[in-house]
DNA sequence: GCTCTTCTGGACTGGCGGGTCCATTTTTTG
DNA sequence: CAAAAAATGGACCCGCCAGTCCAGAAGAGC
């Protein structure tokens, strides 16, 4: 009844990966309905048949994809983080996959900066995705407290803050700069302030 | 000639403040030139006579001015940042510069990751007023090391860079959160990581 | 005063892009 | 196979917004 046919199903991921694609390059103003449609032999009906909602629904779904492929990217090291070795190794698993990608000019950060003034909700969605990474990198300096790496006075919802805001720094100017350095600095640099609380 | 008269001058310098105070509020995206017209009370035919080119022009106003705002507020720390004390100093008078206006959206790196994809000429012009504050950043670090502060071996461009990138990120995750938390969080890892290179 | 320049107001245009609508084709279901 | 549901194509509409144009007001210089 309120299907989804495998064929809507695949048209549906194509919209989705295209515009994907298109909204890393673009950001979310350069990202026109008429270029998901050329690149995805689309047509407007299909667009708004599978994305009613139109951008705002295009924009979530997008979210959503990209989010969980960046934090595919990080694993096994992501949900680990109990040891430094698997902290170093997480940073070289980001630079690793940005390292690919240094052409693209939208990280998630940036993208809820821009949704913010125009549609706080939508932005709202967009960020519980960044709370998801974020979450992650909470979880792990709780590890490493647990396990006595670090300091039990030190404040774990800090820590991870700090490394998440310079792992989006990084990114920001990684994509201002074209250049992958900005990245691995920010890494090194919020890995040597963590390793600073070391017992 | 080419002139410019004093209430010509006053007026344009209106229009850039008001445009200023516009674009961090919503973005590049999220400012339009009317809105700019109503907040000044100024009209479309002034806008192009002072602004020829327009919005390009009324961007690379802003950046000038904004940034030289935002320098403002740094000083006299940001000319020295040769002391742990100045370094200090510093991250104190950027969070209690940022903390009056944690609704503002649009920092100097988002604003030229937005501009990349659409302009990148005019993102280049907006990227030298972000490299201006991070020289002032990169001098600092050389001082350091010049007065044996911090460890000869270290790179001072790639701190620099390391304190620059924390700087963005936290200033963007500020933004997406609306909290002046990010910020802090990620100043005090900059500034621990970087005393991990002290002698 | 006259003239030339600068400043101002606002009507107008043109294109871009999001979103609507519906007719047609394809697939599923029974 | 027939009917219903889903998928597709694309023409159309409409509002928004950057940018144009020109006529007239206000100053500067003489």
């Amino acid at each position: 009844m309120s299907g989804l046919t495998a064929k809507g199903a695949a048209t549906k991921a194509r919209i989705v990966r295209t515009a994907t694609d298109l909204i890393l390059e673009r950001g979310v103003g350069g990202m026109t309905l008429d270029e998901i449609r050329a690149g995805t032999a689309t047509s407007k009906g299909q667009l708004f048949h599978y994305f009613p909602d139109g951008k705002r629904d295009l924009v979530a779904a997008i979210a959503e994809f990209q989010s969980g492929r960046v934090l595919e990217a990080q694993r096994p090291w992501l949900d680990q983080l109990d040891s430094w070795e698997s902290w170093y190794g997480w940073r070289d698993a980001v630079v690793a996959h940005y390292r690919t990608l240094t052409h693209l000019h939208c990280s998630i950060s940036a993208l809820i900066t821009e949704l913010t003034p125009a549609d706080p909700a939508l932005a709202a969605t967009v960020a519980a995705h960044a709370d998801r990474w974020f979450d992650h990198l909470a979880a792990g300096v709780q590890k490493m407290r647990a396990q006595r790496l670090i300091h039990p006075e030190a404040d774990p919802e800090r820590l991870a803050l700090m490394v998440f805001t310079a792992l989006q720094g990084g990114l920001l100017v990684m994509q201002a700069h074209n250049a992958i350095e900005p990245l691995e600095a920010a890494l090194d640099g919020a890995l040597l302030a963590l390793r600073s609380h070391r017992i």
